[in-house]
DNA sequence: CCCCTCCTCTAACAGTGTTAGAGACGCTAC
DNA sequence: GTAGCGTCTCTAACACTGTTAGAGGAGGGG
């Protein structure tokens, strides 16, 4: 039974959970496979085009068309869209940094489609409807990325990042409000949570009184 | 005279415009020094801390301390403050791929403190101020990024992605709307400050009516 | 004169993505 | 039956990469 893209996809999706963005490498990937590094440039034109299906694989369960329930608020509606892309995007080692400089597949237009319809229904003008997903979708891949390098460098130094609180007093009070949160994935996942009720709410209001400023 | 730190960092800064960050290597750059290339391990620890050095040269004009004026509005404030980044980010070819996954270093403290007290001096509470500082800063390096790769995809295929009319009515009729504009970077320069007005539509409107979600 | 620190060098290691080209397997046609 | 052909995998090699070991020159202080 021969060897199929999908095989390699798959094996390289694992890999990457494995060994991180840096440990997967050809031959490696290869020879998880029990097949000579070579070999895999019959299934795949390159390393880039082999990460760009990775990063499909990643996200395929976000595609998928779910349409606004009656009577449910699109607002909210958004909000656990972007919310189980950022999920998704946290829960997947490097997958942020995969994903970042894809440009958007083929499989993912109807999705895109569909909440863009949304939003022209809920009132939206055209422009306006796509500007915002635009600006959610780079919240949620900026958010996943910082919170996915900072984890890796906490695992490098273990340094809590501490400074001096005469000197700056404003973080001094913040760290003194945050102590009593605990691990640092409940505190991004809050923290993501904040930047996109602000997002939805700043797309309430504009809704509800359109600026001037682009038609 | 002997080499310094700063020279490398230069160099590098230089390099990276020049050939993009894949074209960055040691022995490339030792070459435009004028040098062999373990030499430049006295200098720095590894290329990965040299990216970071790079990283700091690149932004080191966004950290100065800009106090608000008597009588600014604070949203106007940070709104120049964040575009100001974005346009450090965007107009330094790959500046954000170098960035993505720098931890905030020393030198950035002072800005950062400022930017949360002034926040807080505006009426937001200490979490509230950092988190949407924090939620500001992933949607300029998101959209930064997002503008950078898209670009250089665009570079490489000249594809200008068009997609089915019939199958995808609403990118259709987008596309219509957006027929009469020009470039690419103009599109997306309008399209970040337009995510950037929702940001701040949303802090505005937060401030005035404070959520119960969080403290 | 000797030592020591700064700074640079050559040589080399282990690994990377990628290409050229040969060859084995199985199916189809004559 | 055998010749051909597309499918799939192989070995060998190229031109790189970041990085380390270790040697050595230049200049100043005792």
């Amino acid at each position: 039974m021969a060897l199929t893209r999908d095989d390699v996809v798959d094996a390289a999706v694992g890999l990457l959970a494995e060994v991180g963005l840096e440990g997967l490498s050809l031959r490696r990937l290869a020879r998880e496979l029990g097949v000579s590094a070579p070999t895999l440039y019959w299934h795949v034109a390159d390393k880039r085009t082999l990460l760009d299906h990775v990063a499909d694989r990643l996200l395929v369960d976000q595609w998928q068309v779910v349409p606004l329930a009656p009577g449910e608020d699109w607002g909210e509606w958004l909000r656990e869209r972007a919310t189980r892309q950022y999920r998704a995007l946290v829960t997947h080692r490097d997958a942020a940094r995969v994903l970042a400089g894809n440009r958007p597949t083929e499989a993912a237009m109807p999705a895109a489609e569909q909440v863009l319809g949304t939003l022209v229904a809920a009132g939206f003008t055209p422009t306006e409807a796509f500007a915002g997903i635009q600006a959610l979708g780079n919240l949620v891949i900026g958010s996943a990325l910082e919170y996915q390098a900072e984890r890796e460098r906490d695992a490098g130094t273990g340094d809590g990042g501490v400074h001096d609180p005469a000197r700056y007093p404003q973080h001094a009070a913040l760290t003194a409000v945050l102590a009593d949160r605990v691990g640092h994935g409940a505190d991004h996942d809050e923290l993501f949570r904040h930047g996109l009720d602000l997002m939805i709410t700043g797309l309430r209001t504009r809704l509800a009184a359109p600026a001037t400023r682009t038609g």
